[in-house]
DNA sequence: GTCTATATAAGGATAGAC
DNA sequence: GTCTATCCTTATATAGAC
C-alpha cells in the first residue's frame, strides 16, 4: 500500500480493470490478466493475495479518487444558493467521465462499475456499501432538499433508478457514434443528455 | 426442439436461469446447474450440445413469449387513437413483470436480461439482435410518432437509456421493501413509478 | 520482488454401457 | 434418454530457487 512508483502492481491493476470490464469478474482469469500485463502469474498472489482481493483493489483505486472528486464537486455546487437538480447530477456524472470507455472497445472503469451493479454479489455489495455508502448519502440528501415534495420512500426509489441508468448509460458511451467532434466534446454532450433525462425523471409527477 | 413434455430439459433450463441470474454466465458452472436440477451432468450436452447453446436457449424460451406479449400489448395500445407515451411504456414493461425476481432472492429472468445487457459479449448481442431486433424497432417507431420533436439520433440515445434503466430497475424489484400489500400490487406500483420516470425522461427538453 | 515448477481443484466435454 | 467414468483443459494458489 506504499510504493506506487510504477510497474508491476499498477500494470496488474490496469490489465485486470480492462479484462474485468470486458469479461466480468468470473470470466477473466488471472492468467489472462498477468499475460496482458506482461508479468508473471505468481505476481498476482504476491501483490494482492487472491483474486478476490485484486477485485477489491481494482475498485478501491478508482473509487477513492472518484468519490473525492464527486464530493468536492457537490460541495462547490451546494455553495451556490441558486443551485438546481442539474447541478447536483452534474457533480455526480462529470467526475466519472474520465473513466468512460473510449470509442473502440477501450475498457473504462465505469464498465466494471456496471458489472458490479449487475452482480448481486454479497461480498462486493458489502465492500461498496462500507466504503462508499456515506458519500452516496450526501448526494441523496442534496437531492432530498431539492425535491421536498417527494416522500423518502419514493425518493430512494428514484435515486436507485437514476444511479442504475447513469451507470449503464456511461458504460455504453463508447457505442454511440460521434460525428466530427472531439472525444472530449462527445462525452460532454452525452453527459448533458443524460443529466437532462435524469433530472426530468426525478421531477416527474 | 419437439418434446416439451416436462422434465429433464425443462429442469435444466429452470436451474440454469436461476443460476445465471445469481452468478452470471461464466460464474455458474454446468455442474452447479445439473446438481440444482437433480439431473446428470451429461444431460446438458445431450440436450443442448454446449454451455454456449444452453445460454441461448435460456433466452429463447422467455424472450419468444415476452416479445409476443409485448407486441400484442403494443398493438392494442396503438389501436386506440388517443394513446400516449405511458401506454407504450406500459406495453413494454407489463409483460415483463411476471419475470421479475421475488422478494427473497428468487431468481427471475429479468436478472438474466440485466446480465446480458452488462455483457458486451459479441455472440450474445448478435443472438439478441437477430432474434428480437425487429420487435424492438416496432417500439422505437411507436415512440418516434409520439415524440416528433426529437431527432432520430437523440431518440435512439434516449431509448437506449430507457431500456437500460427499465431492465436494471426491474432486476432490482425484489430489493424494495413492500409494506402490507400483495406482491402483485407491489409490482404494479413499482411498474407505475418506473413508467412515470421513463416517460418524463423521454419528454425532457 | 520475480521467476519456475507444481500442487490441487474445477471446469467443459465425450465415450460407451445400460 | 440417462448413467458412470474419464479426458483434457484451465483455474487459483503456493513452495522454493534466484
Amino acid at each position: 500500500m506504499n510504493a506506487p512508483h510504477f510497474s508491476t502492481r499498477q500494470r496488474i491493476l490496469d490489465s485486470a480493470e480492462a479484462l474485468f470490464a470486458r469479461h466480468g469478474f468470473a470470466g477473466a482469469s488471472l492468467r489472462q490478466v498477468t499475460a496482458a500485463a506482461s508479468v508473471n502469474l505468481a505476481a498476482v498472489n504476491y501483490h494482492f493475495g487472491s483474486k478476490e482481493n485484486l477485485i477489491n483493489e481494482v475498485f478501491r483505486r478508482r473509487l477513492d479518487e472518484l468519490t473525492t472528486q464527486r464530493l468536492q464537486a457537490l460541495a462547490a455546487v451546494q455553495a451556490r444558493p441558486d443551485h438546481g437538480l442539474d447541478d447536483v447530477l452534474d457533480a455526480f456524472v462529470r467526475p466519472a467521465l474520465v473513466l468512460v470507455p473510449d470509442e473502440h472497445g477501450g475498457a473504462g472503469f465505469v464498465r466494471v462499475l456496471a458489472r458490479a451493479y449487475a452482480e448481486h454479489n454479497e461480498q462486493l455489495r458489502k465492500f461498496m456499501h462500507d466504503n462508499y455508502g456515506p458519500a452516496l448519502r450526501q448526494f441523496a440528501s442534496a437531492f432530498a432538499k431539492l425535491l421536498p415534495d417527494l416522500d423518502k420512500q419514493e425518493l430512494y426509489w428514484r435515486l436507485d433508478i437514476v444511479s442504475g441508468a447513469l451507470t449503464y448509460a456511461m458504460a455504453d458511451f463508447g457505442m454511440i457514434k460521434r460525428r466530427g467532434i472531439s472525444e472530449q466534446q462527445h462525452r460532454d454532450l452525452a453527459a448533458e443528455h443524460l443529466i437532462k433525462f435524469a433530472a426530468a425523471g426525478l421531477r416527474a409527477r
